[in-house]
DNA sequence: CTGAAAGCGCTTACAG
DNA sequence: CTGAAAGCGCTTACAG
């Protein structure tokens, strides 16, 4: 940890007035210490080569024992650029966002961003604008939109790109148009390839758990199933579909309508693991046998799901990198965005689907 | 969205060139705008009364016409204060980290911080150093450190508090002194009350499956199980503890050795829900009967728990409470810090510990 | 290789 | 109620 006072004692400078806190170190100081201008202390600061080298040791060494830290903030004002990435998140107790933010922090973190974190709890309600408006104030120079599509809630980003000061990234895909360049996870084959692998271990009546009727990923998920099933000849009757709320309550509840509905059912794509573990929790009441009488495949790989009983066969996400991503491509449109850089290469909006991978495991049927 | 162009426009400043990007407004601009000097425009974003209720509303307007967004960064240099928390936490993958993160960004929200978001990796390698370092240079206000106790990593904590030149807090139990105040769980009292549970139950060979030894938290609900069993003049053996690492698999394992050691073992206490799930899968293939044969308890209440097979009874905790407290706390020091409060009250590094709630489902034999 | 001047966008006393 | 001056801690040209 930084020794302020020692430090200060050492390098021979007035000690910081015993009110103990506060009294921080400028550049200033640095400099008077060594007997150079602040300019000079700056140079070495951002490790510039056009410094004596004898100098550069002399400051250097005081930087170190009286441990300095340039006021980012200063220095973020005079080079218009604070070096910070807004980061707008969603839920962190679901699987799916906590895993994009640990990539996006992970990259940020390597790139040198520091990550301003905002989580919006409602994303239907909370006021977007206000913190849009925050975002900007603070001068981030970027904003990576890491929130589920539900409902209307990116209204706002179809407003044309002069409208917008600063990079947006929007992660996860997005129902309509858009402006802003993307980064998504391909839910609609992840539908297909689940339903493939039901169809093909024998599945004729398979129905989906879908989750909230409002959330794009949802009806993504929802759509391949259907493609699967009709790319079979199959039919796709409304008593097969259920809707959850990506809770596992919602799954078990879902599971006795469908049987309800459909006695002879043998298959479930649930959308998501929670959903299907409220599934296999249901078939055990029954006394329903799995896969043998009812075969199950969830969507997200959670870290439980290897575990479930039986093991949970289940499609994996490439979340972590689907957040990194999202850092590399919302650097690029801020260095492409750089005064500095006159070409103005104008920003190509394009949208990136992320391939997912089906890993089978104990509560599906094997392909025959 | 913030519409500068049209804004602009209508405010009769002059548009933004075609570069589309960069150019934002700024005090002056609105000023110039107005027909009044910076300092009252100013005072109208500040929201001061010394404003001619005339001027103000022109002000106002011109603001809310051109979308003009003070700049944050300008604003906390003259102030000398960020309001930008920093925020050290660890895996979110994890449970507990990811609720205690959501209590504390809401909270914070509440209390008008921003969050810088800090994620360690490797809680026993990073470089803490640098972070601190980096955390003091971006100047934020204070420091929230959510980062579990595993070995030494928190040595830093133990400096006087004469080096810290800002509040720091501690969410999580220590396990030596230190000289900063802190919020946690009391997981003593987790493993004692998960294990009086299961003595109720009749439980006569009751293991433990700790979490990693260098993690603090796991030895508090270690010493816990091992006060309660001594409470009830019951032996406490080695065979019947097992180290874990708090990952399904790790919890299967365990109850196969555990069970190799001591076929009798009647009750498990798993330190968390994800070695919890393990032992109840381990029970299935072996044919167990949960609970008649074996008696499971664990920690967490995550989501998932109530649909286990059987229900998982376990043990909740005030993670969000903790979170959002702990901003609570290392405001009221900020506060305190301040320079124009010369009393300088000395923070008293106290540690709070809150309380937990054991949930009885269906894995556990009902106290008889 | 080094420094004097000006400025980033705001706020804080201080006058009036 | 309003404004001119100075300053927050740095960096960016520009001289030498």
């Amino acid at each position: 940890m930084v020794n302020v006072k020692n430090a200060a004692r050492s390098a021979g400078l007035p000690e910081p007035a015993q009110t103990n806190h506060r009294k921080r170190l400028t550049i200033k100081e640095v400099a008077e210490a060594a007997g150079v201008s602040t300019q000079t202390v700056s140079r070495v600061i951002n490790n510039r080569p056009d410094v004596a080298p004898e100098t550069f040791e002399r400051i250097q060494r005081i930087i170190t024992d009286t441990g300095y830290a340039p006021n980012m903030l200063a220095r973020s004002l005079t080079q218009g650029r604070s070096h910070i990435l807004g980061v707008v998140a969603f839920g962190l107790e679901y699987f799916g966002p906590s895993r994009v933010l640990t990539g996006i922090e992970q990259q940020a973190a390597y790139m040198g961003y520091s990550i301003s974190l905002n989580l919006i709890h409602d994303p239907e309600t909370d006021d977007v604008d206000r913190l849009l408006y925050s975002l900007f104030s603070r001068q981030v120079d970027g904003i990576i939109w890491a929130i589920p599509e539900v409902g209307a809630n990116r209204a706002w980003s179809h407003a044309s790109s002069a409208e917008r000061p600063i990079p947006v990234l929007l992660v996860g895909e997005m129902a309509g148009q858009t402006s802003l360049p993307s980064i998504g996870i391909d839910n609609r084959a992840i539908g297909r390839a689940a339903t493939e692998h039901l169809i093909a271990g024998g599945g004729r009546k398979i129905a989906i758990i879908t989750g909230p009727v409002r959330w794009w990923e949802a009806q993504e998920r929802l759509t391949g199933w259907r493609d699967a099933l009709e790319a079979h000849g199959m039919p796709v009757p409304d008593r097969l579909i259920a809707t959850g709320d990506w809770g596992a309550n919602s799954g078990e509840d879902a599971l006795y309508r469908l049987l309800d509905e459909e006695p002879e059912l043998d298959s479930v794509f649930a959308s998501n693991d929670q959903m299907a573990l409220g599934v296999l929790h249901a078939a055990h009441r029954l006394g329903r046998r799995i896969p043998e009488d009812l075969s199950v495949v969830g969507v997200d790989n959670i870290a439980e799901a290897s575990h479930f009983w039986p093991s949970l066969t289940t499609v994996d996400q490439p979340l972590r990198s689907a957040g990194a991503l999202a850092v590399i491509e919302v650097d690029e449109a801020i260095r492409r965005a750089q005064p500095s850089r006159r070409a103005m290469e104008p920003a190509q909006p394009q949208m990136r689907l992320l391939q997912t991978q089906l890993i089978v495991r104990e509560s599906s049927r094997a392909p025959r």
